[in-house]
Order: C-alpha cells, then sequence, then structure tokens
DNA sequence: ATTAGGG
DNA sequence: CCCTAAT
C-alpha cells in the first residue's frame, strides 16, 4: 500500500536557536551538534506538534525524531535569517481553501483579538500560561502549552475560539491569521529579555506575564504588536520601525552568540488591511487518521531493534527527554559540556533532561487541526504538488523607508512536500508512524536546502546581493520567495516531489520499505551509480549554495516576503552568500539508505579487485558518482557483507543479497585476508631493510 | 584525509 | 551508520 500525504507544517513562532558557527572541523560540528539539539528541540518540538500525528507518542520514541527535524530545521530557518534579515517568520501553509485554522496564532489587531475580547477565554489562559512560562525556553512554552491536561482540555475550546475569532475577523474583510515563526536572537549575556513585538490596545493579559528586567525595550510601544517577553538578553538600541506590523527580532549577528531560544507570541496584525496578500493560510490537517490507512502489525525492520544502526535520533530518544529546563541552566549545561568527551557528554544529556513531557497533549494541537481543516483533507491529500519542497513564503510587504539599506524578509511558511510511503497492510501504527517520521526527519533533517526565488525565478548566484538582485526593491518584494529544495545529498529519493514516476505506486509490496527509497532504489555501477550520485550530487558539506539546487518549479506559491529597512548595514555582508549551507547539516545524522543489490555488486567487484584496505580506491573506483557513500560506508558495508554472509540465510534481512554475491564476498574477503596477513609477515622485514 | 575497529 | 583512534 502506498500512502501519500503531504505535510504542511504551520509553525507558531519559535525562536530560533541558533549554533556556532560551524568550523570545518568535524569535530567542532560534532561539539555543536549537542547544543543544537538542545536548542532545537524545543522549537522542533513545537513544530512537530503541529505537523500533526507524526509524533510517536508514546510506545517508542516521541521525541525522537524531531530532533533532528529540528535541528535542520532551525538551521534553515537560520539560515534564512541569515540570509534574509533578523526577521524571518514561517506561517502556516495557505491551502487555498477557505478555513483557516490558526494554531496558535496570532491575531489582527483590529481588536479582533481573541485574547483581548475575552480574559477568561481558554485561549488567553492559554496564552498567558505560555507566555508566563515561556519566560524560560521554547521548550518551554510547548510542553507548558501541551502539557497540562487542563490544556489539552483547552485545546478543544481553544479552537472554537479561534475559529470563532477568524470568522469574525473574515467578515471584517481584512482579518489575517498569521502564525509565524520569529527568530530571536538572543545574547549570551543572558540577563533579561524580551522583545519585540506587536502590541494590541489589548494585550493586557500578556503584560502580565511579561516581567521586564531592566528597562523595556523602547521599541514595544509604536507597534501595533504583541509583546512579549523573550529570552533575549539584550535588545539593540535601535528602534524598529513603527510601522511594521510583525514581529520583529533583534538580536546580535554573532554567530558565537546567538543563542536563541524559540518562543511563540501572540501578536496581533497590524490592521492594514492586506488580504490577498497573505491568501489562506490554512494549516493543513497532516495525518489525519482517516486518511492513513493503519494496518495490524508486522514486525519487520518498522522495529528498529533488528537494526543495528538505529539512527541517532532513536537511540537518543529512547531514554532522552526532551529538555524544557531553563535557558539559563541550559546554557551553562550545554556550555559545561564543551569540555568533556562527545560520548560523556550525550549521556550526560539523558541523564540530566528533566521530563518534561509527561502529560502533554499533543493530541490537542491535532484536534485542533482536524477540527480546523474539516474536510479539506482529502483534498490536500489529493493535491499533488510537483515542487518539491516548495515553500511559501508570504505576506505582506511594507515599505519602509529604508533608513538604511536593510532588507528584511518575512517568510510566512515552508511546506514539506509529499512524502511517498509504502508500507505493508501488517505494519503496526507505530511502525507506520515511525516510517512517516524517518521520512520527515529525512527532509527535513538534511536534505534542505534553501533557494532563493525573485519574481519566480531562482536566484541562483550567491554572491550577488540583494541589491543587485533588485530583492531589496519594494516592487520586488512581493515576488521574492523562498523554497526548501531538496539538498541532494541528504535527501532521501522518496522524498523527491514529484520525481520519478516509478516511486509513487510501486506495486510490489516489499517487505516493509522504509518509505519506498528512491527510484525503487538501484544504485549501480555503471549507469544507474552514475546517474544516482548525480542526483545526489552536491554534498552538504561542499554544497555552496542553496541557490544552486534544483528545484525545477520555483513555488507558485511563493509569496512576497515584507522587506523592513533595517539599521544594521553590515548584517548581509556577514551573510555572504556563500557555502553556510554548511550549518544545514550541523548535527544531523546522514539518513539510512540500505545498499541495493546493484550497489553491492558493485562493491564486491570493486574488493574483488582491489582488495580491502584501499576503502577510498574502491570508493573512487565503483562509487565515485554515489556523494552519499563514502569509503567509511563501504567498509561498513563490507564488514556487513562479510558478516551476513556467513550467518545463515533465515537471519538476514533487508534486500536479500544473492548467495552469488556472498560468495564472492567471502572468497574475496578470504583472499585478501591472506593478503594481508602476508603483508604483515613481510613487513617487518622490509622495515628492518630500510 | 584514510584506515580500522568498536558500538 | 556513528565515533574514535591511529596513521
Amino acid at each position: 500500500m502506498v500512502l501519500q500525504k503531504r505535510l504542511d507544517y504551520g509553525f507558531n513562532g519559535y525562536q530560533v536557536p541558533v549554533t556556532p558557527k560551524a568550523s570545518r572541523s568535524a569535530r567542532k560540528r560534532r561539539a555543536v551538534r549537542k547544543m543544537v539539539e538542545d536548542n532545537a528541540m524545543g522549537a522542533f518540538d513545537l513544530l512537530a506538534t503541529v505537523a500533526g500525528k507524526l509524533l510517536l507518542e508514546g510506545e517508542s520514541s516521541p521525541a525522537s525524531s524531531h530532533t533532528s527535524i529540528g535541528k535542520d530545521q532551525c538551521a534553515g530557518i537560520k539560515e534564512n535569517y541569515l540570509a534574509g534579515d533578523k526577521t524571518l517568520k514561517a506561517e502556516p501553509c495557505d491551502r487555498g481553501s477557505s478555513d483557516r485554522i490558526p494554531l496558535v496564532s496570532e491575531y489582527k489587531s483590529t481588536g479582533q483579538n481573541l485574547s483581548s475580547c475575552s480574559k477568561a477565554s481558554p485561549v488567553h489562559q492559554i496564552e498567558s500560561h505560555s507566555v508566563m512560562t515561556t519566560s524560560d525556553c521554547s521548550e518551554r512554552f510547548v510542553s507548558d502549552m501541551l502539557a497540562s491536561g487542563k490544556c489539552k482540555n483547552e485545546l478543544g475550546s481553544l479552537t472554537g475560539k479561534i475559529e470563532a475569532g477568524y470568522s469574525g475577523n473574515r467578515e471584517s474583510g481584512e482579518c489575517k491569521l498569521d502564525n509565524e515563526v520569529k527568530v530571536l536572537v538572543k545574547d549570551e549575556t543572558n540577563k533579561s529579555g524580551e522583545v519585540v513585538t506587536s502590541t494590541g490596545p489589548d494585550m493586557c493579559s500578556f503584560q502580565d506575564p511579561v516581567v521586564w528586567e531592566g528597562e523595556p525595550p523602547p521599541l514595544l510601544s509604536s507597534d501595533s504588536s504583541t509583546k512579549v517577553p523573550m529570552y533575549v538578553d539584550h535588545i539593540p538600541q535601535r528602534s524598529f520601525p513603527a510601522s511594521r506590523d510583525d514581529v520583529k527580532l533583534v538580536g546580535r549577528d554573532d554567530d558565537e552568540n546567538f543563542f536563541g531560544c524559540t518562543h511563540p507570541s501572540t501578536a496581533m496584525k497590524y490592521s492594514r488591511p492586506a488580504p490577498s496578500r497573505i491568501g489562506d493560510r490554512r494549516i493543513r490537517k497532516i495525518l489525519a487518521s482517516k486518511y492513513w490507512k493503519v494496518a495490524p502489525k508486522s514486525k519487520d525492520e518498522t522495529h528498529s531493534n533488528s537494526c543495528k544502526w538505529l539512527p541517532r535520533t532513536k537511540r537518543i530518544y529512547r531514554d532522552m527527554k526532551p529538555n524544557y529546563h531553563n535557558r539559563k541552566n541550559c546554557y551553562k549545561r550545554q556550555r559545561s559540556q564543551m569540555n568533556m568527551p562527545f560520548k560523556k557528554r550525550r549521556l550526560f544529556d539523558r541523564s540530566t533532561v528533566p521530563n518534561p513531557d509527561q502529560g502533554i497533549s499533543r493530541e490537542g494541537f491535532f484536534d485542533l487541526r482536524g477540527k480546523g481543516t474539516k474536510g479539506n483533507a482529502s483534498a490536500s491529500c489529493s493535491k499533488m504538488q510537483a515542487t518539491g519542497m516548495s515553500s511559501s513564503v508570504g505576506g505582506q510587504h511594507s515599505s519602509f523607508q529604508s533608513r538604511n539599506s536593510h532588507v528584511k524578509l518575512r517568510i510566512k511558511s515552508f511546506r514539506v512536500p509529499e512524502l511517498f510511503i509504502e508500507i505493508p497492510e501488517t505494519a503496526t501504527v507505530g511502525s507506520l508512524k515511525k516510517t512517516v517520521m524517518e521520512a520527515v526527519t529525512a527532509v527535513l533533517g538534511g536534505g534542505l536546502c534553501v533557494g532563493v526565488l525573485l519574481q519566480g525565478k531562482k536566484v541562483r548566484d550567491d554572491n550577488k546581493t540583494l541589491l543587485q538582485t533588485g530583492i531589496s526593491q519594494d516592487d520586488h518584494l512581493d515576488s521574492v520567495g523562498f523554497s526548501l529544495e531538496p539538498n541532494p545529498s541528504r535527501t532521501p529519493p522518496p522524498l523527491c516531489s514529484d520525481g520519478s514516476p516509478s516511486m509513487l505506486p510501486c506495486d510490489d509490496v516489499k517487505p516493509l520499505t522504509r518509505y519506498q527509497p528512491g527510484p525503487t532504489g538501484e544504485p549501480l555501477p555503471e549507469p544507474h551509480l552514475a546517474s544516482f550520485g548525480s542526483y545526489m550530487e552536491s554534498d552538504h558539506d561542499s554544497a555552496p549554495s542553496p541557490t544552486e539546487m534544483s528545484a525545477e518549479k520555483s513555488t507558485t506559491d511563493s509569496k512576497a516576503l515584507v522587506a523592513v529597512p533595517d539599521m544594521s548595514v553590515d548584517a548581509l555582508a556577514v551573510v555572504p552568500g556563500n557555502r553556510k549551507s554548511r550549518r544545514f547539516d550541523i548535527g544531523q545524522r546522514r539518513i539510512r539508505r540500505p545498499f541495493s543489490v546493484t550497489e553491492v555488486e558493485a562493491l564486491v567487484q570493486a574488493v574483488e579487485k582491489l582488495g580491502t584496505g584501499r576503502w577510498r580506491d574502491v570508493k573512487l573506483r565503483a562509487f565515485d558518482s554515489a556523494k552519499h557513500r563514502t569509503y567509511v560506508d563501504l567498509k561498513d558495508k563490507w564488514k556487513t557483507l562479510v558478516h551476513t554472509a556467513r550467518i545463515s540465510p533465515q537471519q538476514r534481512r533487508g534486500e536479500p543479497v544473492p548467495q552469488e554475491l556472498l560468495d564472492r564476498v567471502l572468497t574475496a574477503h578470504a583472499y585478501w585476508s591472506q593478503q594481508q596477513a602476508k603483508q604483515q609477515l613481510k613487513q617487518p622485514e622490509t622495515c628492518v631493510l630500510v
């Protein structure tokens, strides 16, 4: 059975954690991994939650998958942040449907905002609650929002409220629900934070929770947005353009200090009517059970138990819980961890992680979504999006007189394209979840690149300035878009949007494929491998510009971004359009890509000729075009092949490797082992001689 | 950067 | 597949 589903995420606001500059040193990168994970966790949590039932509730590893997503997602956001400006936001996707379902939304400032209307309303409560608690970390927010059973129960009503509010707004004709993600930059000092944002006339509710340590930022007043307490320790002295409708965030650029925490906010929209621009921001119901067929259990690889190479996320999460500790401590810990061995660090993380998740009700959100989306699921379901990772950047653009040459961009939303999943009817719901999660993780996790579109055309030259490309021009602001594109090196084949039709149907019921790896997977020596390799071409590490990625169809739905002139003139300079895509892969575990028989064949052949111990050469010889197969991978594969060949066929798993090949493996292995032994004996002599 | 081996 | 250690 093949399940196809496009996932749309609508997230409401989280502060994107940023990690220190990725160092070329893999080591350093690993070092920050932990940090990233910690920070990303919260954001992702929210994201994942919003995403719907993707979460692996209970059973296996709930949080597991999100982490990875969060990491990259966040990385991506940061990417945008760096590339664009300090103000990036993401909003729920538009679906062209009339109903929009805000998750934790923001409302028009027109006084329609719910919170102001009913202080006693659940919404209000929740928001307040969140605001208050968020004083810690984004994670906190999420947990708070979802955790308490109370919240859970209230969500239902929240939904109602939201809808009501929404409709009301619609009538007014200018109401927009705007869920956005805010990127906040926090200062290392961590003293007081807050930020930004809009403040509606009646945001009293928000005020309370807000605790200003020190003097309130000067910018608050003029804006019509909601004030939200943030973890921003330091707020830049500069002020925001008064007319800005959205929340802005300010912060320092230094990567090293960039240590944001996500944070949702309930901002109100500015009253300026700008309906068309935004379009429907409906959050699509994601995994409506209705549309997902679930089948009875079947054990298999789904339960990664059998998989020795359990993805890190799983491994970690098995005993790790989201980290919802206060930011300060968070920071401290991270810091302290910097000095300990990675291994130890990991353990440390696990043990220290509190256990916040308890009682969290993800259902709440889900239900909310479900209700809101009403019968649109089917529509959206069938709606295929040819574009791979299309993203919609939307919003209105405001023409601010720029005092300086800065451009502010706001990304309204990013959409995750279809995922094709093939899973036996006998699979369990749990395995389905895992599978989906894996697929999602794979996409968001490591396979994304950001593309920049201008008037529908991709801007490939990363070195051009915004000015040169025209992105900074007011009249072009509407046509600037960003797209999330598969990062060849990491994107799991299955995800390629429209891509190869081969992956769609897949009638042959395979044992239990993850998510139908690639074009029914046959990367191979000559032709296949080559093509495969080319497909996976650019490697993250070398992938210079996201924009270079191929993305046939530029996002049609990419809308305008808000460009807001800003002061920090150097920001852009700091983000020279080259190779920062590296950030995407920080701490991201590679997706699992089982070797196909063809690949095995190629490997065996190469090893027969070159022998073991020359993996570099093997790689060059047989897998040169397969960028995702490193010599280490090949070595590992050989190792497993040898093992596989030695065990009984019954014990083997995965795609069966022809016995013939296994025999060759043993033969070759024996031969080369012998050769190696001989060398060993000779070696001493030569040494002595020399 | 490679290789080797444990996890 | 990851992580280290040793080259």
